[in-house]
DNA sequence: CATGAATGAGCATTCATTCAT
DNA sequence: CATGAATGAATGCTCATTCAT
């Protein structure tokens, strides 16, 4: 019988996971230290070891939560009857989605991972998230094709590559630029020389 | 009277540099130790402070170094006559351009550089470079404009800035995924786009 | 919370000034390692830190309380009845005082640390004493010329500074020559002087 | 045959002897690199090693020509009749002597030397000197008893002895406060309690 | 003789992790 | 469960000394 609801431990770790998100957005994960996490978290060093087996831990699950949340959308598309409300729906997404600080840092975070999994030894991360998330376009894409909606000889696979990328490339330039307002305009842009792409 | 030649250090600078690359792109900045430049740049760490006052300079130079060589290409660009033929060369450039170890090493120390640029009290690094390259893009789609080769809504100051993040986003997913040949289809993908959005 | 009393504490850190002081009278300053005092103290190199924010932090400490400690006579010196007697006791005090190793190495640190503060940007340390122990003394001299025990024409400062100039004089030749005995002998005959002096 | 005189070699030892005391009396010994001397004294790095085994030696060797030079006076008192003459003399000397910043860095290099040898093994340095030092006082002491000019009851071994301890703490205290007009006006008190102790 | 590039031992300090309380 | 003191391996950087030119 747990002392502690498994409720309260969970809502500890999250909160530790959000802290964690702060300092690693602020200094990086190699600048900031346990103790930093200790104190953002309001909890003890010793207390973060109970609930992660180290400082590199907490970051791989920064990143496993940041790509599931990023997934999430998912679940939400199928309601749309046909792939351009589909792809309407995924930039209205973005464009609207709240970017509040929390948000903010797990995306830097997230990029700071990416960079770091690039190092020797951690290449796979990349290889299962290609494979999901270019599925996930291609289908759309494909659905698209059937139906009518998009030109028969769009470059599917390219294109789902290179969507995911493109849209990387926005988010990593919303890191370096903190501006949100940019941010969207350039997903509009996007949006429309995507459909320029696809249709006709 | 130096008994050793400018030309002699300067190599010797260079070396160390790309040694550090090397080593960077491998283990990462803050995991690689100066000991371990030393080792590859076959030297001493002793030598290292002769050249640069600290590993951070290092870093700092060597994302200087890449993005003075990405920015070369300008130079070039002068010799095409029309907005459409400059595009053009702009993505043979990348398309074509050699893609050695040295290479990609440096790429994926300028991503990393960028992340430590984004913490605290370093911002100033992306102004500096954002400028330059939109004002470069910009002027080479406002030309297009003005000879009729291009649309006259284009949002030149947006698409510029897309135009940089996309390019980035692709060039992160090479470092991602090691896969020239992916890499340089993406590539011309996104100059369809790009055309099919600018033209007509 | 603290899980360890603070008395515990404030022992440990008596406990490593004490040891500081001994590998500092030993070996210096500059040639002591943190090491040395790790060993000395019979902790590791990282405690010392939990404690003190620098070695250069540590050798401050070990000034300020030596001039403590020096300085505590004061105190005591308010029971006798007059001038006379006050540097009568003044003397007894540092010819009978304990001369045990730690003091002497305490000792030692102090003439270190003040060669140390002659240094570039350092001096405003001698500031601080000269104006509390010229005071000192010369509240007794003009006590004693008041109550008719001293001439009248004492020239009460320089004969201040040169009071405590002697005495530091007296306790540096006893760091070069070690011998007490010499030590006392030159105290003794320095009050004799100092009596010739004032009285009469 | 030397292609260079032994006279031009002095004169760089020399100066690199000034050069180096102006460096350890700004920075300390510990402090100052081989480096800083050379700077200082305008020559190479290596130059340095021609004339000095070591860093060391140059301290060493420092401590040695301020000792020497201090010791000269002691050639020009024979010429004086008395031993009254002699002390007079002496301060006279000392007050009058001068002190330009190059005998003000000598004096602060020697101050260093001495806590310096204070150090585990070095501690002879002391021995000679005190031996010469007190010695070349006794003399005058006992010609003065002798010639009845001083009070037979002379303490005349703990008087000589603390004649250059407090001489020692003067010149320390100058060390501190660098104030020439404070230490002339402690000289000639001293004087005073001198002629004071030893005559009538 | 003169130079200054090269070397590598040495050291202060930091910090992830452990564990006694 | 919680704490934070203790640890010591790890690392950036310095600098006396050497030596090829």
């Amino acid at each position: 019988m747990p002392r502690v609801s498994e409720n309260y431990k969970e809502e500890k770790r999250e909160a530790i996971l959000d802290s964690a998100a702060q300092c690693f957005a602020e200094k990086g994960f190699s600048e900031t230290t346990v103790d930093d996490i200790a104190k953002a978290s309001k909890t003890s060093k010793g207390s973060i070891y109970l609930y992660f087996k180290s400082k590199e831990e907490i970051f791989h699950k920064l990143n496993d939560r940041r790509t599931e949340k990023y997934f999430e959308i998912k679940e939400q598309l199928s309601e749309f009857k046909n792939a351009t409300a589909k792809i309407d729906y995924l930039f209205q997404y973005f464009i609207s989605g709240k970017m509040d600080d929390n948000t903010l840092n797990h995306i830097a975070v997230q990029f700071e991972f990416w960079i770091y999994a690039t190092k020797a030894g951690r290449q796979q991360v990349f290889d299962d998230r290609v494979e999901r998330f270019t599925t996930f376009i291609t289908e759309i894409i494909e659905e698209g094709i059937e139906s009518g909606e998009f030109r028969e000889d769009v470059q599917v696979k390219e294109f789902s590559r290179l969507f995911w990328s493109t849209l990387d490339g926005i988010v990593l330039h919303l890191l370096f630029h903190k501006d949100i307002t940019e941010h969207r305009s350039m997903l509009r842009l996007y949006e429309q020389m995507i459909f320029k792409y696809l249709q006709n």
